[in-house]
DNA sequence: AACCTTCTCCTACTCGAGTCGTAGAAGAGT
DNA sequence: ACTCTTCTACGACTCGAGTAGGAGAAGGTT
């Protein structure tokens, strides 16, 4: 056990954490990983805005604080403005929203998500599919 | 277009909705779709408990109210008590919860979340899954 | 100095999910 | 008739996400 046996979820302050983010919250973080650096509110919201979100400025403000507060977004002060930068990977939320829905509706097994998802592909999409589980298999004899 | 263009959200009473359900909602529809008939509050409760679900009666009666006035379940009387059913199929919430999932973190690409899944599968898992290929190569020809 | 413009801070409100308690109807049993 | 036990009907509360307004600090502009 890495992680301690089964604390009362202090939530003080941080640590990445696989609880679940809202859609908001999502989008914020989307628009940072978008705009690859560290960004201002303005620039969040304006991306924000330009990618079809309306939503106030301040409302942007206040959920970037929070989002700090959970440890997703970094805080670091530039002048008068504060600079806000994910703090998570999109790979790390990416990967805590796939292992949530396995869990709740394939009991966890990524092989019954993917076999749904085949009949989903055409023709090119398989072959590329196929092309993975080809190098996949090379790389685990 | 079957549905009507584009209604305010109505939501006065019912209608499937591709609308994301809460953690515990789903639960009782998992409950009701393991238990594959109508059942009544005290069935549903026990199972929830049963499946280490610790929950009051009144709450599993409320949220299956509300679930009701959304649609997602029947309610029939039978006797003095009332009886509840799934109005909604396990293959269609699943639909929805997969759908929003490749939205917001794989550009709706059902390619996409695939391969990343290719990769956590083991060799017989792969097996299966080049089984279905195939076959689904075979009927789209 | 007087003004804008840009930002931060703090406060505050709505809504829905989640959670129950209590009151009281309806039979079942005695 | 009285008493359990089982259900329904309502009302009510908490919390977090989502949303935003207003006050006021910090500088830049004239």
């Amino acid at each position: 056990m890495t992680t301690s046996s089964s604390a009362p979820t202090h939530h003080s302050g941080h640590q990445p954490s696989t609880e679940p983010l809202g859609d908001r919250e999502t989008d914020l973080l989307q628009a940072l990983w978008r705009l690859g650096r560290a960004a201002t509110v303005s620039e969040v919201h304006e991306s924000l805005l330009r990618s079809g979100h309306e939503v106030a400025y301040t409302t942007v403000q206040t959920m970037l604080n929070r989002l700090e507060k959970k440890g997703r977004v970094r805080r670091s002060k530039d002048g008068k403005a504060h600079l806000y930068a994910a703090a998570v990977s999109e790979e790390a939320v990416t990967r805590g929203a796939v292992g949530r829905l396995l869990g709740r509706f394939f009991g966890g097994s990524a092989e019954a998500l993917t076999s749904r998802l085949v009949g989903d592909l055409d023709a090119e999409e398989l072959d590329r599919v196929q092309r993975l589980i080809d190098e996949a298999r090379g790389n685990r004899s």
